[in-house]
DNA sequence: TAAGATTGTGGGTAGTTGTGGGTAATTTCC
DNA sequence: GGAAATTACCCACAACTACCCACAATCTTA
């Protein structure tokens, strides 16, 4: 059974490797639409962790970036932060993409790693940091929470 | 595995060389389109730095150029500044293209150098102003740096 | 339950990539 | 026109990356 198209959900604790590999889990490569050529973009969450998209998914923010002007000041800024920490990764033979020592880094990530499907792109975490942030959201205003409601039903 | 053509993403620590000479990550050469003919457009940034265009880009900005009346002022002092420190440079076998002197001066480059995916084209950085620049960037005003990033991160 | 297929993990190897320097051709300047 | 400086082209090497194979654990199916 398969879900819609480059649709990720669920969590799996997988192992990042000495060569900077961690495993795409199967179900995920399955749900790859072929025109993504086995192929993801990594970028910088905005949390600590690493965001895995898909790489059509990645094509409709890349040409969005490619339509703001470089006289603003801002635009520079802003396209600078999301192209500078993104960078594509095919999966080898095994399933597996290579992150970046900078990503890596970023998301303080060790040996166990979490992945996480985020529906439309995927989240690769330290499962400690997870944990922390998790606390924190606890914290949310459930004033919040009634401002989403009016934007999902579930 | 190949992204969209002419487009540039990721971030590199390279070498500026004693002959000025910068290496062109592989990543970003095979992006590069037939029509280039393996060329570039070196020329001032906005910020402290060298952008990189690929020809073809430039051709476009070019013919943009030429559609700005030269009866405003404004307009020519662009035109002017755009113009005079823009020069082609072809990359060597071995992937790398020259800078001039003046260009060296200009983003203040030193051995060490970053390299940076704009998506439709390349920033050159002497890493030490890049972080001065990314400090002061702090003070954009954060709503309407949200509401752009709003519009484009999936 | 047993056999086969699939999946996650580790490591070796050959090809690619980044970097330095040498030499010949071209340009510049007196 | 000739010397000096600059530029373009070539070669070499070390580091790294992508690709390949192997194996154990898990899941599927008969």
């Amino acid at each position: 059974m398969t879900l819609t198209n480059n649709t990720f959900i669920g969590e799996y604790a997988y192992s990042l490797d000495s060569k900077g590999r961690v495993n795409i889990p199967a179900k995920f490569r399955q749900s790859l639409s072929d025109d993504n050529e086995g192929t993801f973009v990594i970028a910088r969450g905005m949390d600590a962790c690493v965001w895995v998209y898909p790489l059509i998914q990645w094509k409709d923010i890349e040409s969005n970036l490619r339509n703001l002007s470089s006289l603003s000041k801002i635009n520079r800024t802003f396209v600078r932060n999301t192209a500078r920490y993104a960078s594509p990764s095919t999966y080898d033979k095994q399933g597996r993409i290579t992150l970046t020592p900078s990503l890596i880094d970023y998301a303080g990530l060790d040996k166990d790693v979490l992945i996480v499907g985020m529906v439309n792109k995927i989240e690769i975490w330290n499962p400690t940091r997870l944990d922390e942030t998790d606390k924190q959201n606890l914290e949310i205003d459930p004033a919040a929470y009634d401002e989403l409601a009016k934007n999902i039903i579930i």
